[in-house]
DNA sequence: ATGTACGAAATCGTATACGATACATCCTCC
DNA sequence: GGAGGATGTATCGTATACGATTTCGTACAT
């Protein structure tokens, strides 16, 4: 679970073990993707086509078309006859993602809650007790990744896919991120862990729908408002 | 505005004419989807890359590149070395899309709310009362693109873009069932119309970010739960 | 020394060609 | 007469080639 969040595409160095099955281009769509959400390609880095093309083994049309389905995701800008590069995240671009995906994570977890089960809220318990460890050996990576495997429990039985899909664009557009410090504010971590049972014990308690909405989008909104507070210190 | 909410492109029958100035790859994604949204291109409508090249008089290459576009937006379904058809919507896609588009107009709707002037609430009212002769005239297609028309006005100024594109998108992807009867459920028209009013009053009336929220969203629900009042009735 | 014009290199955009795949049709065999 | 397989056609998938555009460096003139 855990591992499949850090890097949930099995790559190669040459690409070519990728779904053997599927097109080229689709290979080349999840090698690349895989490759920037992984931090190998970091924001700014410059996707040549050609480049790209000759490590993948493949020629330049389905790494194109890979490119465009990258874009149309937001993971990657294009500028016509210029070339992609990985997409940077600026902190109005950041303000835009994280309000949005509070409301679409608010949703979702309104949606899910009631096809939560106690097996599941066991799980996402021990994943946050997990993620107090991460805390105190400050280990921000492995801390992230938990962050999205507990929310992703309670998205299992997520009646609504549209919703879990505007879902995972948030997270895979916050992922590039990973590295920075960005997403790690002082003192935020910490409230995070504790509002993580506070939503559990709104779940078992069967809390309405819109008292667990209002929650889980508070949830995302103090780390925003937690960031919006720090930010002279940390836009340069 | 209206005239461009039915036919927000200007195409030409061999699509010569879009947008002269962009790649060709531009031009197709311009070309098909207006003919999509317009009703030309209908559900289940196969879109076969050299037929469309042809009437484009582009090659297949940057057709191809527009149909994945299309894809990614849900317009269109690809099946590989199959070809891709125009998508349709079926009962269950429909409650996800009209679910997912109550969150986001919801959201939308709350955020511009602080933005929307007097100007703004004046025009909307003459798009609303213009609805309601469309309802007394019974022009179903006049009065879907009105509705949007009227929601325009309010996200005018959204501070989001994200969460107005999720807008727009959802809005496209019900565009597919202009033509049907699909979407004016016997007596919710007039409902509408008066959500409408009572909408733009709370607007006026400055009523909290939660009111309004949850006001905007009711408006979507109530129609998707008018459908699934009468969805025996309406799916065959 | 600085600004400008020119040219070369890098890269993208598109066309064309051909191989691969899937689906439909027809034929054969039982 | 029906079921299974072989064949044909439509269509997609990818490679390659070449033209178009941008960018950057360099040389020249001021």
């Amino acid at each position: 679970m855990t591992d499949a969040a850090v890097a949930p595409v099995p790559v190669t160095q040459d690409g070519a073990e990728i779904a053997p099955g599927s097109s080229k281009s689709e290979r080349s769509y999840t090698a690349i993707k895989a490759r920037i959400l992984e931090g190998s390609f970091t924001p700014g880095y410059r996707l040549v086509l050609a480049k790209i093309a000759a490590d993948l083994g493949f020629s330049v049309v389905p790494v194109r078309e890979a490119i465009r389905r990258l874009e149309a995701e937001g993971l990657v800008t294009f500028k016509r006859n210029v070339g992609a590069t990985v997409s940077g995240i600026d902190p109005t671009e950041y303000l835009y993602t994280m309000q949005t995906l509070s409301i679409v994570e608010g949703a979702a977890t309104a949606l899910s809650a009631p096809l939560i089960d106690s097996v599941a809220t066991a799980r996402a318990r021990a994943v946050n007790a997990h993620m107090r460890e991460c805390l105190e050996h400050f280990d921000p990576v492995r801390f992230t990744a938990l962050n999205q495997d507990f929310h992703s429990i309670l998205f299992e039985h997520c009646p609504n896919p549209h919703i879990l899909d505007l879902v995972h664009r948030g997270w895979n557009r916050l992922a590039t991120l990973r590295s920075s410090t960005f997403r790690f504010v002082p003192g935020r971590a910490k409230e995070s862990v504790l509002e993580h049972e506070a939503l559990l014990q709104l779940i078992e308690a069967a809390a309405d729908a819109d008292t667990i909405e209002r929650a889980a989008r508070q949830h995302r909104i103090a780390t925003l408002d937690a960031y919006l507070a720090h930010a002279p210190a940390l836009t340069d």
